[in-house]
DNA sequence: TATTGACTATAACGTTGCGTTATAGTTTAT
DNA sequence: ATAAACTATAACGCAACGTTATAGTCAATA
């Protein structure tokens, strides 16, 4: 059974142009041609071009999905797992977007103003890394070429936009929960609760975050500015209360 | 405080080069300028940029966005409640797409094959409207050069991308829902219930659709094999079905 | 059989949203 | 005062089609 381009436009959503396009670079060439040169499509060339717009919904030019298709090592199962999870990916991505949207409804609807930082914080993604990678750096100074560096570097180094999202949001989290529980004390068991989680989101994320490193980190946030203003834009004082928390959670976490 | 173009790029996770776009188009000039020219945005500014960065995750087109921010009547809050809505709606597309990878993946583990027509659900979204169109226009040469087709050209031809994705899910929904009804009978109070949605659906999309116009539309669904074709996809027989529980609400809605 | 209307083809310019030089003036740091 | 870093305008480049324009093809109808 062949198709004509109309018949194959209608069914795929997309117009006659965009095939007649798709054909013209070589992306999508139909397996005949009647006599008088109409294009006839195959079930195949409409599994091609099933793949086509998958690939397409990832943003993926047409190119680079040109080059996937035509590998020899395409390997169409695996392409499809893969992008589903990419396609996961792209929904936390938009949850994170309507996240931030409610966030800015609320803060029409007259509660606490949102810094201008975190207006674009699913927008940014570059700011805690640098922090972090900043702080491995001075790590690395302090305590010689040490492992936890490397492993920042090679961590940070293979996340993708998505992942920066996912992380900055966790700590987002952890900030602003933090930041809610500061009239408990430092030593309050909530409060060390989540200075155990901040603990584990650094080193999930980017170093092996040793009892020492952890209890230099919260000196840190202290003494350098850097880290001050921008943790105690979740909450006045918030810097200097977390480093007593930490503080007082490697004193009970000493081996 | 004002911020230069490079400050305001890093914020915002943006380039240069697309700040000096928006400015030279007139979507987002700066409030001041240095008397060498050098371009200065204040928060203002930001707020700006913070929702043309919103409109664009919607893939609304600058022009769009220009028009919805430059409007007198544009409110700031509502804006952002469709925009929330909209967000969702893409949300649940591409959570159909990532159920239809799903499909395509159990096919190729040898489970059941999807329909050619399955396959390419997701990306579809023209052709109910063109349907629709066609009845229109066939409705004109029934009775005459009618409001309904005029109505028709009307609304549809404001209709936005979003729009459509819009009113296709809705369509989907009630034919689904529709056709898991169908061992009740046509005359069935939930049927008629969806038969009534349906009216109005096309009502509200389409062109003030009249006892007389939906009845016509039922016997259309099965006289017409474009109209069976496509709705028999949800479910065997459901065109005919549909024409029967539309005479039946037709008989119970007559004047 | 001739014609008409719906569909097909190629060709080529138009459009959107910037990226990318190229060229030149400005500010800051040494 | 000179370089380094940043800013400006100008203008061409590019992807992925949309949009005419022009012409051939095919099926149905007069």
């Amino acid at each position: 059974m062949f198709y004509k381009v109309n018949e194959v436009a209608k069914i795929a959503g997309i117009s006659v142009r965009t095939l007649h396009h798709y054909d013209q670079i070589g992306l999508l060439q139909p397996e005949k041609l009647t006599s008088a040169g109409y294009r006839l499509y195959s079930e195949n060339d409409l599994d091609r071009l099933q793949q086509i717009l998958f690939f397409k919904e990832l943003d993926l030019n047409l190119n680079e999905i040109k080059e996937i298709l035509d590998s020899p090592s395409f390997d169409r199962k695996r392409a499809l797992e893969t992008h589903q999870e990419l396609l996961m990916e792209k929904k936390n991505r938009l949850e994170a977007i309507i996240r931030s949207v409610q966030k800015t409804l609320n803060s029409l609807e007259g509660k606490s103003e949102m810094s201008k930082e975190e207006k674009f914080k699913p927008f940014d993604m570059k700011k805690i890394e640098e922090h972090q990678k900043k702080y491995a750096e001075e790590t690395k100074q302090k305590y010689g070429q040490s492992n936890a560096y490397k492993e920042s570097q090679q961590k940070t180094s293979t996340y993708t936009k998505n992942d920066w999202e996912n992380i900055t949001s966790q700590a987002n989290e952890i900030y602003k929960q933090l930041a809610a529980n500061m009239n408990k004390g430092p030593e309050d068991e909530k409060v060390q609760e989540l200075i155990g989680q901040w603990r584990q989101h650094i080193t999930d994320n980017y170093y092996n975050c040793t009892i020492e490193i952890f209890r230099g980190l919260g000196d840190m946030y202290v003494a350098d500015e850097r880290f001050t203003a921008n943790i105690d834009q979740y909450g006045e004082g918030l810097a200097s209360f977390m480093r007593d928390a930490m503080h007082h959670y490697c004193d009970m976490h000493q081996e």
